[in-house]
DNA sequence: ACTTGTCCTGTCATGCCGTCAGCTTACCGA
DNA sequence: TCGGTAAGCTGACGGCATGACAGGACAAGT
């Protein structure tokens, strides 16, 4: 029941609007890998899209209402990240494989859509509520498996009780978000893509469980 | 040796010039504060400074490059991030106290810091290599510490040899960056800034030592 | 008072924004 | 088949930001 796509005045889009709509996002995502956020403006992505300006305003009120609408279709991906966790074990050889398959799989999501991810973590920061919210969707699903790992440790007693397990587990979604945004970064630093990733699983690993994993 | 303060067509600034070009920049940060980064128009800036539009075009060739200005002065006080780690130990309660006073100092850099901030890490995440040189201006003070460390604590057989010491302070410090620009997310999240600095130091002994700091 | 070089702004061409009226196209029922 | 209705698109327009320039205001030294 999300009800249908509607144009800004208000009519239902048919098959052909909806089609139109579809090619200015594709154009807009493509922009935005191509050239800084702030230099995008509507009449490229229309020229590019092949139709007129006016077109875009018919489905979209301005830039950052289609950007929503292109970072809601990728949250809606992005919940598949929980995938990487769901029963999966933190103990032991399999901990050790959880967490290198945590951080490939995050890595390589943000690698895919890393233009839109941040427009995302910018809109987030600046304090905007509906990127804030698409953010906490995409992160809220690895955020919780992690939160609950660590509850869970810490009931056994594997993991001391003034650890907060909310906060560790943001911390460690940040870590790993910020690590993907800026995975050239990296590069000029001297740390090798392949490098990074096993590095970071360990530190995961750690965060999680207190322990170095045994491999 | 920086040489002289320029306008655009290359006369040298004087007194009155540039107090001039300081308000500007001043009126720019503190809409960098209040609107969206890519909402802040140079004619706002202007009028917040009391001045016209052509007065900024003389000082700087656009936003973009006023806003570089500001971040290259604040990248100039963040050196001094250096200090928190200058000289300190990562072994036993001094381990645990030199993380927590890092994680206290960044934070407060960041939250001081935080709207020039979020633009610098878009341009740098965008690919623009001057952003990204400021940025790794401001990171790689204690980035190269915190590697230092993690090498030293290797050397001598403290930490397991397989240990990139680049990657992992780069991870760290990325954390420290990610957590500290969203630190209203955590709220959010159910997490109180009071508590979310002990869970992150700890994150980063475990990080930089591979153990639980002794409280 | 006059000169000199700095500093600021009025003005202008250009281009994007965002809206509207109006034209074309597709669909559907009679 | 035909006409009605709603969807779909665009040209055109006022408004505003951009960026450049030339000329006027101002301060400081002579």
């Amino acid at each position: 029941m999300t009800g249908q796509v509607r144009t800004v005045d208000g009519r239902v889009a048919g098959r052909r609007g909806q089609a139109t709509r579809q090619k200015l996002l594709d154009c807009l995502s493509e922009m935005l890998s191509s050239s800084p956020y702030r230099d995008v403006k509507v009449i490229d992505v229309a020229r590019k899209a092949g139709t007129s300006p006016a077109t875009f305003y018919q489905y979209f009120p301005d830039v950052e209402g289609a950007v929503l609408e292109i970072a809601e279709q990728m949250a809606a991906e992005g919940a598949g990240l929980t995938e990487l966790l769901a029963g999966r074990s933190w103990v032991g050889k399999s901990g050790w494989q959880t967490s290198q398959e945590l951080v490939d799989g995050f890595l390589e999501f943000w690698r895919k859509n890393d233009a839109i991810l941040r427009v995302v973590d910018l809109g987030a920061a600046e304090g905007d509520k509906r990127f804030y919210k698409i953010r906490m969707k995409i992160l809220n699903s690895v955020n919780n498996s992690l939160a609950d790992a660590v509850a869970e440790l810490q009931a056994k007693g594997k993991v001391d009780k003034d650890v907060n397990p909310a906060a560790v587990a943001g911390s460690i979604v940040a870590m790993l978000a910020a690590v993907a945004s800026h995975q050239k970064g990296f590069q000029t630093w001297g740390v090798k893509q392949a490098e990074l990733k096993p590095n970071l699983a360990l530190l995961v690993h750690l965060g999680v469980t207190g322990k170095k994993p045994t491999k």
